[in-house]
DNA sequence: ATGAAAGCGCTAACAG
DNA sequence: CTGTTAGCGCTTTCAT
């Protein structure tokens, strides 16, 4: 057994030894340290050497944060389980675009795991009591949004990713609705009428397989319902909406070997994101089917896809990390201590070589 | 343009509020909160009541933080920029561990990118000033790592993830020397003596290609260095190294292409990663050549990589999540004010059908 | 340009 | 079990 050492847990000089050090006042070493004010050259000098020599490496975040009310946190709620969230690249692609915003604004992201099952608590005890001084919240489910109930209470400035737009937080979305209309009256165009569909998560319980007339009415994140009514909007009624319990090839794989195996099967699926889509190619592949000869297959985000090649999805493509930048400049309006209105941003329509005229 | 809104920036009422509304001291609202000392039940019931009534949600973070001189926050030093590490499942993994054993422990992580390019400044700002009780390093260089100076000038309890056990900071790495040995070895028992490497970042400058043998005297990051060493270890002298500037797919690939399609091409690559061993493979079959009848490849960490599929990387599984894990158990050392031994976790290699015999 | 004073909101001794 | 007393380390008026 090594005998155990200790470790200096925190510094223990202060502001107030290099200020008695240097002969000068706390406030004019600290001004010495900010900048935020005016100060002799030659006074800072003094100051710095004097830190130097105490091996003070700056003034404690933490009495700064209290003393100013800003902790320079902002807390990320992700999507789901970091695990899950961090194979999706669309939340990758997000998380990048948005921590590279808040980097050139000194502020720092703290992660907090999302709803995974219900299992577990719904909301993350970092939600509760961290000190942050705005959050931002990917795939909130809607306004009863647990996650949400808390932030509001604790007064938390929020940014809503892919939610609803309300008085009291930022919105930051896509025009999904739209996108998912474009590719489904593609479909359409194409001749197709057996239309099946794969939907990412309803709700928290994160259920998988083709669901009913009952569970479909229980849609709860906002995300997956407008989505769906996206398909509505262009007329396509499916004929078997499969709910997947995260956006990832597996359950995709898994959706298109249920939907494509059957005796009816559709002659198209339309999918919510690219990550379930080439599950759905990957199955078809798997069972003998021709894409796009014998179903044809679409998805939504825009991801590369180098693995599916050399098939191209066709899918609706998303500006993912300016979405992300976008989120941080809603950030900094929160942090200026005004709402900013709603964001939604464009998406675009690549029709790849994933799908093609309905099979007679 | 829409009207500004104000938007509150933080709460109002204090714990002092809430005491006097419920007719108690400070202190003993404080203890009604954190359950840490004797409380009557029926005195934190009118505590909680009051602050139900004030819209109180519990003690300012920041108060607390100063006051206990603790933030809660473990800040984690990724090994590149973030888009990038993102990318590796390797550290996709063993954050997803990390992050899971400290919130068990109610500890949140700060997200702070690593070293990029030499155009950017060594270290993040974040690293700097932001408040973190201890914090953890993936990848660092080496004793001479600014970001592991930087902190060690805070007087920051450091765990580093592939460093150097040093007497000042807590380690956790994993057997790679031995376990490239292996795998080094594996190639030679199969009749390989031309044998190239495709090596991971030397240092910050992240250069791509092929090395000279002043370059590869430069390697600064220990994780590379250990590797190659290992290498040696087995007795082979690689007809050629190739720096890469990440562990990514495409970074492989060029490596492939490049050591690949030469007059007098090696029988066998041995990579430093299985992500970059993956990129190699597929720039073989681009080449059209067989693997492993013209070439076998080998790779380093035990990744699942379907797209490679029927093949299966012959590679040495590092125990990644457990590995995270392993990093969550070192910080609760440290904040115990304890250094934890360093600890090194084991490999094993496993073969799959990218290596074979060389050809004759 | 510098210094003195006043807290930011909370917890931890200690005394009762 | 509850109240009193002291700060944690810093920034920010406000004088000078």
């Amino acid at each position: 057994m090594l005998p155990t050492r200790r470790c200096p847990l925190s510094q223990r000089t202060t502001l107030a030894d290099v200020a008695a050090a240097a002969g000068v006042s706390v406030s004019t070493a600290s001004l010495a340290f900010s900048g935020a004010g005016p100060i002799a050259a030659a006074t800072r000098e003094r100051v710095l050497a004097a830190a130097a020599e105490l091996d003070y490496s700056g003034p404690n975040p933490l009495g700064r944060q209290l003393r100013s009310g800003r902790s320079g946190i902002v807390g990320v709620v992700v999507g789901d389980a970091l695990r899950r969230s961090f194979r999706d690249p669309v939340s990758v692609q997000m998380l990048d675009g948005l921590v590279g915003t808040l980097g050139e604004m000194n502020l720092g992201v703290l992660l907090i795991p999302g709803p995974t099952d219900p299992s577990e608590p719904p909301v993350d005890p970092l939600v509760l009591s961290a000190a942050m001084d705005v959050a931002v919240l990917l795939w909130a489910s809607g306004s009863a949004d647990p996650v949400l109930a808390a932030l509001r209470r604790r007064g938390v400035p929020t940014v809503v990713v892919e939610g609803i737009p309300e008085p009291d937080v930022a919105t930051v979305g896509i025009e999904d609705r739209q996108g998912i209309a474009q590719v489904a009256q593609h479909l359409v165009d194409l001749g197709h009428r057996r239309i099946a569909c794969v939907a990412l998560p309803f709700d928290r319980t994160r259920g998988e397989g083709v669901v009913d007339a009952e569970r479909l009415a229980q849609v709860q994140w906002q995300i997956t319902r407008r989505r769906l009514d996206g398909m509505y909007d262009a007329g396509v009624q499916p004929v078997a909406v499969y709910e997947t319990p995260a956006s990832l090839v597996e359950h995709g794989a898994a959706a298109g070997r249920a939907l494509l195996s059957g005796a009816d099967r559709p002659t198209a699926v339309l999918c919510q994101s690219d990550l379930l889509a080439s599950g759905v190619v990957l199955a078809a592949r798997e069972l003998g089917l021709a894409v796009p000869g014998d179903v044809s297959v679409a998805g939504f985000d825009g991801l590369d896809l180098p693995w599916l090649a050399p098939d191209v999805l066709t899918t609706v493509a998303q500006p993912l990390a300016e979405k992300g930048a976008e989120v941080g400049r809603s950030v900094a309006r929160l942090l200026e201590g005004t709402y900013p209105p709603p964001v939604v941003m464009p998406v675009e329509l690549r029709v790849g070589t994933t799908t093609g005229p309905a099979p007679a």
